[in-house]
DNA sequence: GACAAAATGTACAGATCGGTTCATTTAATG
DNA sequence: CATTAAATGAACCGATCTGTACATTTTGTC
């Protein structure tokens, strides 16, 4: 009942395996032989290698998202709870071995000019989780909501990449310090 | 007088070259056409295409640090106003055409494996990084330099990849303003 | 101008790249 | 069981990849 169709299979596993090696690392050959799943039909689903890692990151996003904000619904019930729980989340992230850096940063870092359409799926996942902060920020009543987002966003993008590059020790609780001197800051 | 070197003069264009396009998207021969140094002389320099890539890095960490420890002893000349002018500098990087995301958040994006070299070189160059502003956290007389330090670290990497991705508006702006509200909170 | 060092252009090797072709096999449906 | 659709394996294309070989030309020095 409702299995995974070939298509939504091939889109799971490339999504691992291109979060994990990084996409020009990644050839099609080398997903052919760790998908199981012939190029004749990747090549039906999808017409280039771009458009495949496109789905990707659309289910990137997808997936992404509803982790955070599952996670952030659980963790707390006031507007102000729930802003600190982003980072919460974001440490539980980190601190997990599927945690392999933000695969939005690493597409950007690999397609650099802003009209490619991978690095404007990155933009466009960085704007959704701006405008989600910002709507935890308004309902807890800060002055400048979007404002505080930015902030937030901020430590969250530091955090990621410090982890990912010079370890996972401190990055997330030192992320979660400043938030609360941010938000208590912002705080009416 | 000390013309620079033909290996010299191969690792800065190449760092150029490798900075606007990535590692894996610039092959070899793209290096030749665009140096105008033949494939023969890199090879005497360098063994393999990741010896060079090395040397690159190498040269953006002295280049970087070195424009930032100037542009801040220029701005400013008490440890707090250093402090905050690591934030200016960042401003006036991101601002200019000559920005295009930090070269070691790139590299370790390309090269994701802690142990291979070019990540390790970048975890350096943020180890590094971090080191400095700690000093100059110190020297402010802050109870918790290292702590400062690593948070103000967080809004500057923040920064650069939101800049990177989202665009210039906001990224180095927010981060100063953040970066203020951590420092009076630090500061004795 | 003679000599040595440095740098060059070109061709090439072997592997891999993204992508195509096509005949065959598997799976689902009547 | 027969038919159709889905998926496969394998060979192949031209381009590009890192790296090598070698003969030639340029450059600097006496």
């Amino acid at each position: 009942m409702a299995r995974p169709s070939k298509q939504e299979e091939l889109v799971e596993k490339a999504l691992k395996i291109f979060y994990r090696d990084g996409f020009h690392a990644t050839g099609m050959d080398k997903l052919v032989e760790e998908t199981g799943i012939s190029k004749t039909s990747m090549y039906k689903y999808f017409r280039t290698k771009e458009d495949l890692i496109l789905a990707t990151l659309e289910l990137r996003d997808q997936q992404f998202r509803d982790m955070m904000t599952t996670r952030i619904e659980a963790l707390a019930d006031t507007p102000k709870g729930k802003l600190v729980a982003c980072f919460d989340t974001l440490q539980e992230w980190i601190a997990s071995d599927a945690f392999n850096c933000c695969m939005f940063i690493k597409a950007a870092s690999e397609y650099q000019n802003p009209s490619h359409p991978i690095h404007a799926i990155a933009a466009k996942h960085k704007n959704t989780m701006t405008t989600y902060m910002a709507g935890l920020a308004r309902d807890a009543g800060v002055g400048d909501p979007e404002g505080l987002a930015r902030q937030l966003m901020l430590l969250k993008e530091g955090a990621i990449v410090t982890a990912h590059i010079q370890g996972k020790a401190y990055a997330a609780p030192d992320a979660k310090d400043a938030a609360r001197i941010l938000i208590e800051h912002a705080c009416p």
